[in-house]
DNA sequence: CGCTATGATTGGTCTAGACCTTAACGCGTG
DNA sequence: CACGCGTTAAGGTCTAGACCAATCATAGCG
């Protein structure tokens, strides 16, 4: 996997190496030889092994944690991660990029309503201020695995009745391109850190204070007319964007 | 900024709320206020401030710091961080890219060595394993401030005399062009998160344990052969990754 | 004038212990 | 058999205080 360097190295350079270091150390190590779920020691028996106290031990776990390496669980215990799955840079449908990965794509529509566009958002969907945006709160899932948080913002004055069409199911950008003849032309991502917050940490399965990618995705149809606004947070410890580049 | 759920929202669910959290919510406050730059009062004084230990006050802190919305300076106290700033995806070579964002670009070559292929690496570079590759370790800077720590392998088998081309400098992917008539095809990068070791905190003035984004650059030329692989580590909380997609 | 020593102040690491919340197990009772 | 209720043990939060390490201002000395 060739590794990014962690605590190990030029330890004699006249620095004191805190003592969670040490024992973030020897917790990789002993990772390496075990399977993804295996339960690792308790915190109160590292600090009783290790001779030091359960708050310096609490130190190395969650460094460990939001590595991706450890997986802790109050009243159950601490265990080995599995490892990170890849997810293509879409531009695609996530539906169809799942499934291009040999994946079983799925959604859970977890709220649709209908707001007022602050400015900001009101801007990049090219509306007035205060016009009504649909926004749609879905879990992704892959094989029934929670992969993703997405909110997606569609302006409702281009696209009225929509929100009937979704909550009847159904691919958002075939009902687009089906019922409201969109024709996707480009559109921009970027692509950022951000820490889970107690709303994301609960449906995604993750803990408050872990890192995520945070993708956001500013579609435009093939007029260059803004036509969707989507905010995605990703599980930071278990998955990656992959993007092929060509020569211009 | 339409921000992430930081600890804000339903509070009343029968669930007790962190002290920390409070205090979290206390401080993004304050830093709506306060322009980049600005010391914020010290641990001590958070402490007293609040009737909480020090402890609990470097809780939130912490979660905050690898946020990107503090900067702490051992010795002379915390700050409000500077925003984000964009990185486009680059398929161009890094020299290019940056001038093309109005960036005066800069790189620190701070060691070249010749080593010995491992398995993975000669893998991905399609030579034997033990082959002699050219490993470029490079500080990226833009306006004199470091953005990136960059890890270049290049087969010397292929690129014989590379060495002594780098080290007079020049654009690396200018000397494979005119040198060694490299014609680039496509590249295949994967974005990931990463926590910041002590070596790459050191490098770009971070801290440890920070999240960074990891970029990984697999680059094949016009006939499909590989001719290197980097790594680059970005700070988390200062830049982000902007791609432009378009329908196929 | 310039250099060095020192102390004050800041964040960094660490301790030993307390109590809370959650999960799993077992043991009763209806 | 199903349900509920402790018990136990795990991780989560928090305290009060100690000492370390880096920074900076300043006082003193050559």
């Amino acid at each position: 996997m060739l590794e990014m360097s962690t605590a190990e190295g030029s330890v004699a350079r006249g620095q004191r190496e805190p003592k969670y270091w040490g024992l973030k150390r020897h917790l990789l190590d002993l990772l390496g030889s075990l399977p993804p779920g295996s339960p690792i020691p308790t915190e109160r028996s590292l600090a009783t092994e290790f001779d030091v106290s359960r708050t310096t031990v609490r130190q190395a776990l969650a460094e460990l944690t939001v590595e991706g390496r450890l997986l802790r669980v109050q009243g159950k215990g601490t265990f080995a991660a599995e490892p990170k799955v890849a997810q293509r840079l879409q531009l695609s449908s996530y539906t169809e990029d799942m499934i291009a990965q040999g994946r079983e794509p799925s959604s859970k529509l977890l709220d649709v309503s209908e707001i007022p566009a602050e400015a900001e958002l009101a801007r990049l969907l090219r509306i007035r201020a205060g016009a009504k945006v649909l926004r749609l709160h879905r879990l992704r899932l892959a094989d029934g695995e929670p992969m993703a948080m997405e909110t997606t913002h569609l302006p409702l004055g281009r696209f009225r009745g929509l929100r009937r069409y979704v909550s009847s199911g159904g691919s958002l950008y075939q009902i687009l391109r089906e019922r409201f003849d969109v024709e996707m032309g480009h559109a921009e991502e970027t692509i950022e850190t951000a820490l889970a917050g107690p709303h994301e940490a609960e449906l995604l399965g993750a803990d408050v204070g872990m890192p995520m990618l945070l993708l956001s995705r500013h579609s435009f149809d093939v007029d260059e007319r803004p036509f969707e606004w989507v905010r995605s947070v990703y599980r930071g410890d278990r998955y990656k964007f992959v993007a092929t580049l060509n020569r211009p």
